[in-house]
DNA sequence: ATTATTTGGTTTATAACATAAACTTCTTTA
DNA sequence: TAAAGAAGTTTATGTTATAAACCAAATAAT
Protein backbone atom coordinates (compact mmCIF):
# COMPACT_ATOMS: atom_id res chain seq x y z
CA UNK A 1 0.00 0.00 0.00
CA UNK A 2 1.71 2.88 -1.09
CA UNK A 3 1.18 6.48 -0.39
CA UNK A 4 -0.90 8.45 -2.26
CA UNK A 5 0.49 10.74 -3.84
CA UNK A 6 3.83 9.37 -3.42
CA UNK A 7 6.73 11.24 -1.95
CA UNK A 8 10.10 12.59 -4.37
CA UNK A 9 13.06 11.78 -4.21
CA UNK A 10 16.11 14.03 -4.75
CA UNK A 11 17.60 13.79 -8.36
CA UNK A 12 21.19 13.78 -8.96
CA UNK A 13 21.85 16.93 -10.40
CA UNK A 14 24.76 15.48 -12.54
CA UNK A 15 22.74 13.32 -14.19
CA UNK A 16 19.59 15.71 -14.35
CA UNK A 17 21.25 17.70 -17.39
CA UNK A 18 19.27 16.57 -20.87
CA UNK A 19 23.33 16.25 -22.34
CA UNK A 20 25.05 14.52 -19.41
CA UNK A 21 21.91 11.79 -19.42
CA UNK A 22 22.52 11.32 -22.88
CA UNK A 23 26.16 10.31 -22.89
CA UNK A 24 25.85 8.50 -19.88
CA UNK A 25 22.69 6.76 -21.16
CA UNK A 26 24.57 6.11 -24.88
CA UNK A 27 28.11 4.67 -22.99
CA UNK A 28 25.68 2.15 -21.17
CA UNK A 29 24.07 0.99 -24.25
CA UNK A 30 27.60 0.85 -26.49
CA UNK A 31 29.82 0.21 -23.55
CA UNK A 32 32.18 2.36 -25.07
CA UNK A 33 32.87 4.91 -27.51
CA UNK A 34 34.93 7.78 -29.28
CA UNK A 35 33.93 11.82 -28.64
CA UNK A 36 33.22 12.16 -32.31
CA UNK A 37 30.88 9.54 -32.13
CA UNK A 38 29.15 10.43 -28.83
CA UNK A 39 28.92 14.11 -30.18
CA UNK A 40 26.80 12.53 -33.45
CA UNK A 41 24.73 10.56 -31.84
CA UNK A 42 23.73 13.61 -28.62
CA UNK A 43 23.93 15.77 -31.14
CA UNK A 44 25.87 18.17 -28.81
CA UNK A 45 28.42 20.58 -29.74
CA UNK A 46 32.32 19.43 -29.35
CA UNK A 47 32.71 22.36 -26.90
CA UNK A 48 29.38 21.41 -24.64
CA UNK A 49 30.41 18.02 -24.70
CA UNK A 50 34.04 18.37 -23.79
CA UNK A 51 32.42 20.28 -20.58
CA UNK A 52 30.16 17.43 -19.60
CA UNK A 53 32.51 14.90 -20.22
CA UNK A 54 34.97 16.31 -18.16
CA UNK A 55 32.41 16.50 -15.54
CA UNK A 56 31.22 13.33 -15.74
CA UNK A 57 35.10 11.73 -15.42
CA UNK A 58 35.40 14.27 -12.69
CA UNK A 59 32.44 12.13 -10.66
CA UNK A 60 34.10 8.87 -12.25
CA UNK A 61 30.85 7.94 -13.76
CA UNK A 62 33.02 7.59 -16.65
CA UNK A 63 36.32 6.80 -17.41
CA UNK A 64 38.75 9.06 -20.28
CA UNK A 65 41.07 7.61 -22.25
CA UNK A 66 42.86 10.21 -23.95
CA UNK A 67 45.55 8.84 -26.48
CA UNK A 68 46.05 9.77 -30.51
CA UNK A 69 45.70 8.33 -33.27
CA UNK A 70 48.74 8.81 -35.61
CA UNK A 71 48.74 12.58 -34.49
CA UNK A 72 45.23 13.25 -33.75
CA UNK A 73 43.85 13.09 -30.69
CA UNK A 74 41.84 10.66 -29.60
CA UNK A 75 39.09 10.33 -26.52
CA UNK A 76 37.54 7.13 -25.89
CA UNK A 77 35.03 7.08 -23.09
CA UNK A 78 34.01 4.07 -20.67
CA UNK A 79 31.09 3.90 -18.40
CA UNK A 80 32.37 2.92 -14.94
CA UNK A 81 30.80 0.66 -12.57
CA UNK A 82 29.58 3.92 -10.04
CA UNK A 83 28.15 5.59 -13.13
CA UNK A 84 26.01 2.19 -14.18
CA UNK A 85 24.78 2.68 -10.49
CA UNK A 86 24.31 6.20 -10.22
CA UNK A 87 21.95 6.11 -13.22
CA UNK A 88 19.84 3.02 -11.89
CA UNK A 89 19.38 5.07 -8.90
CA UNK A 90 18.69 7.98 -11.00
CA UNK A 91 16.66 6.02 -13.02
CA UNK A 92 14.33 5.31 -9.63
CA UNK A 93 14.39 8.34 -8.82
CA UNK A 94 12.57 9.69 -11.92
CA UNK A 95 9.82 6.87 -11.21
CA UNK A 96 8.27 9.10 -7.99
CA UNK A 97 7.91 11.47 -10.24
CA UNK A 98 6.56 9.90 -13.54
CA UNK A 99 4.53 7.24 -12.48
CA UNK A 100 1.56 9.21 -11.40
CA UNK A 101 -0.65 6.97 -9.77
CA UNK B 1 13.31 -3.05 -35.41
CA UNK B 2 14.60 0.45 -33.40
CA UNK B 3 17.93 1.76 -34.27
CA UNK B 4 20.19 0.75 -31.82
CA UNK B 5 21.17 2.63 -30.43
CA UNK B 6 18.21 5.23 -30.56
CA UNK B 7 17.89 8.54 -31.13
CA UNK B 8 17.42 11.50 -27.92
CA UNK B 9 14.75 13.31 -27.95
CA UNK B 10 14.71 16.80 -26.57
CA UNK B 11 13.49 17.64 -23.57
CA UNK B 12 11.33 20.13 -22.58
CA UNK B 13 13.21 22.99 -20.43
CA UNK B 14 10.36 23.61 -18.35
CA UNK B 15 9.43 20.33 -17.22
CA UNK B 16 13.56 19.28 -16.84
CA UNK B 17 13.69 20.62 -13.63
CA UNK B 18 13.18 18.79 -10.05
CA UNK B 19 10.52 21.24 -8.48
CA UNK B 20 8.82 22.17 -11.87
CA UNK B 21 8.25 18.53 -12.12
CA UNK B 22 7.41 17.42 -9.19
CA UNK B 23 4.65 20.25 -9.05
CA UNK B 24 2.72 19.03 -12.21
CA UNK B 25 2.87 15.40 -11.40
CA UNK B 26 1.87 16.40 -8.22
CA UNK B 27 -1.14 18.07 -9.97
CA UNK B 28 -1.88 15.44 -12.35
CA UNK B 29 -2.09 12.98 -9.22
CA UNK B 30 -4.01 15.62 -7.12
CA UNK B 31 -6.07 17.61 -9.47
CA UNK B 32 -5.71 20.56 -8.01
CA UNK B 33 -4.27 21.68 -4.89
CA UNK B 34 -3.39 24.76 -2.38
CA UNK B 35 0.06 26.19 -2.39
CA UNK B 36 1.22 24.72 1.24
CA UNK B 37 -0.09 21.44 0.44
CA UNK B 38 2.12 21.40 -2.64
CA UNK B 39 4.89 23.28 -0.59
CA UNK B 40 4.37 20.29 1.90
CA UNK B 41 4.73 17.46 -0.89
CA UNK B 42 7.06 18.60 -2.56
CA UNK B 43 9.47 20.21 0.14
CA UNK B 44 9.96 23.32 -1.63
CA UNK B 45 10.96 26.66 -0.22
CA UNK B 46 7.94 28.76 -0.31
CA UNK B 47 10.04 31.26 -2.60
CA UNK B 48 11.05 28.61 -4.85
CA UNK B 49 7.45 27.32 -5.26
CA UNK B 50 6.67 30.89 -6.06
CA UNK B 51 8.81 31.38 -8.50
CA UNK B 52 8.15 27.84 -10.61
CA UNK B 53 4.33 28.36 -9.88
CA UNK B 54 4.81 31.29 -12.08
CA UNK B 55 6.48 29.63 -14.78
CA UNK B 56 4.31 26.88 -15.20
CA UNK B 57 1.04 29.04 -14.97
CA UNK B 58 2.88 31.47 -17.41
CA UNK B 59 3.30 28.71 -19.82
CA UNK B 60 -0.28 27.43 -19.34
CA UNK B 61 0.68 24.06 -17.80
CA UNK B 62 -1.05 25.54 -14.63
CA UNK B 63 -4.06 27.18 -13.90
CA UNK B 64 -3.60 29.31 -10.80
CA UNK B 65 -6.02 31.08 -9.11
CA UNK B 66 -5.64 33.60 -6.32
CA UNK B 67 -8.54 34.07 -3.30
CA UNK B 68 -8.73 35.33 0.00
CA UNK B 69 -9.69 32.42 2.79
CA UNK B 70 -10.81 35.40 5.18
CA UNK B 71 -8.32 37.50 4.61
CA UNK B 72 -5.71 35.21 4.20
CA UNK B 73 -4.12 35.01 0.21
CA UNK B 74 -5.44 31.30 -1.06
CA UNK B 75 -3.72 30.12 -3.69
CA UNK B 76 -5.13 27.32 -5.93
CA UNK B 77 -3.18 25.43 -9.09
CA UNK B 78 -4.94 22.92 -11.44
CA UNK B 79 -3.15 21.08 -14.08
CA UNK B 80 -4.28 22.17 -17.69
CA UNK B 81 -4.79 19.69 -20.71
CA UNK B 82 -1.62 21.69 -22.26
CA UNK B 83 -0.02 21.03 -19.11
CA UNK B 84 -1.00 16.84 -19.23
CA UNK B 85 -0.06 16.76 -22.72
CA UNK B 86 3.29 18.24 -22.05
CA UNK B 87 3.85 16.11 -19.29
CA UNK B 88 2.86 12.94 -21.54
CA UNK B 89 5.45 13.96 -24.32
CA UNK B 90 8.53 14.76 -21.54
CA UNK B 91 8.00 11.35 -19.77
CA UNK B 92 8.06 9.98 -23.67
CA UNK B 93 10.79 12.07 -24.63
CA UNK B 94 12.76 10.67 -21.36
CA UNK B 95 12.29 7.01 -22.47
CA UNK B 96 14.77 7.37 -25.22
CA UNK B 97 17.22 8.44 -22.60
CA UNK B 98 15.67 5.52 -19.54
CA UNK B 99 15.40 2.84 -21.70
CA UNK B 100 19.13 1.73 -22.03
CA UNK B 101 18.44 -1.35 -24.89
C1' DA C 1 53.19 26.02 -52.68
C1' DT C 2 50.36 28.44 -49.88
C1' DT C 3 45.68 29.11 -48.68
C1' DA C 4 41.30 27.36 -47.06
C1' DT C 5 38.74 23.85 -44.79
C1' DT C 6 38.00 20.01 -41.87
C1' DT C 7 38.87 17.20 -37.79
C1' DG C 8 39.26 16.80 -32.90
C1' DG C 9 39.05 18.81 -29.50
C1' DT C 10 39.86 22.74 -25.10
C1' DT C 11 39.17 27.14 -22.87
C1' DT C 12 36.62 31.12 -21.96
C1' DA C 13 32.43 33.93 -21.81
C1' DT C 14 27.57 34.51 -21.34
C1' DA C 15 23.00 34.03 -20.43
C1' DA C 16 19.61 31.47 -18.10
C1' DC C 17 18.00 29.49 -14.20
C1' DA C 18 17.28 27.14 -9.81
C1' DT C 19 17.35 28.32 -5.31
C1' DA C 20 17.53 30.76 -1.05
C1' DA C 21 17.37 34.92 1.59
C1' DA C 22 14.96 38.91 2.67
C1' DC C 23 10.81 41.21 2.86
C1' DT C 24 5.53 42.13 3.15
C1' DT C 25 1.02 41.72 5.02
C1' DC C 26 -2.14 39.92 7.90
C1' DT C 27 -3.47 36.94 11.85
C1' DT C 28 -2.99 34.64 16.04
C1' DT C 29 -1.01 33.97 20.42
C1' DA C 30 1.67 35.26 24.63
C1' DT D 1 1.19 45.26 22.37
C1' DA D 2 4.80 42.55 21.17
C1' DA D 3 6.19 38.41 19.20
C1' DA D 4 5.51 34.60 16.28
C1' DG D 5 3.33 32.25 12.45
C1' DA D 6 1.04 31.80 7.90
C1' DA D 7 1.05 32.74 3.04
C1' DG D 8 3.24 34.33 -0.22
C1' DT D 9 6.28 37.75 -3.32
C1' DT D 10 10.48 39.99 -4.70
C1' DT D 11 15.28 40.33 -5.00
C1' DA D 12 19.91 38.49 -4.97
C1' DT D 13 23.23 34.93 -5.71
C1' DG D 14 25.70 31.20 -7.18
C1' DT D 15 25.56 27.41 -10.60
C1' DT D 16 25.63 25.63 -14.70
C1' DA D 17 24.29 24.56 -19.36
C1' DT D 18 25.62 26.15 -23.56
C1' DA D 19 27.85 28.45 -27.25
C1' DA D 20 31.52 31.17 -29.05
C1' DA D 21 36.21 31.60 -29.69
C1' DC D 22 40.31 29.45 -30.04
C1' DC D 23 44.27 25.91 -31.02
C1' DA D 24 46.84 22.31 -33.51
C1' DA D 25 47.27 19.13 -37.05
C1' DA D 26 45.77 17.11 -41.36
C1' DT D 27 43.61 17.35 -45.77
C1' DA D 28 41.78 19.61 -49.84
C1' DA D 29 41.62 23.35 -53.01
C1' DT D 30 43.69 27.00 -56.08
Amino acid sequence: MSDQPRTFQPLDPLLHAELRLAVVSLLISVGEAEFPYIKEKTGATAGNLSVQIDKLSAAGYIEVEKTFKGKKPCTRCRITPTGLKAFEAYVDALKTYLEVK
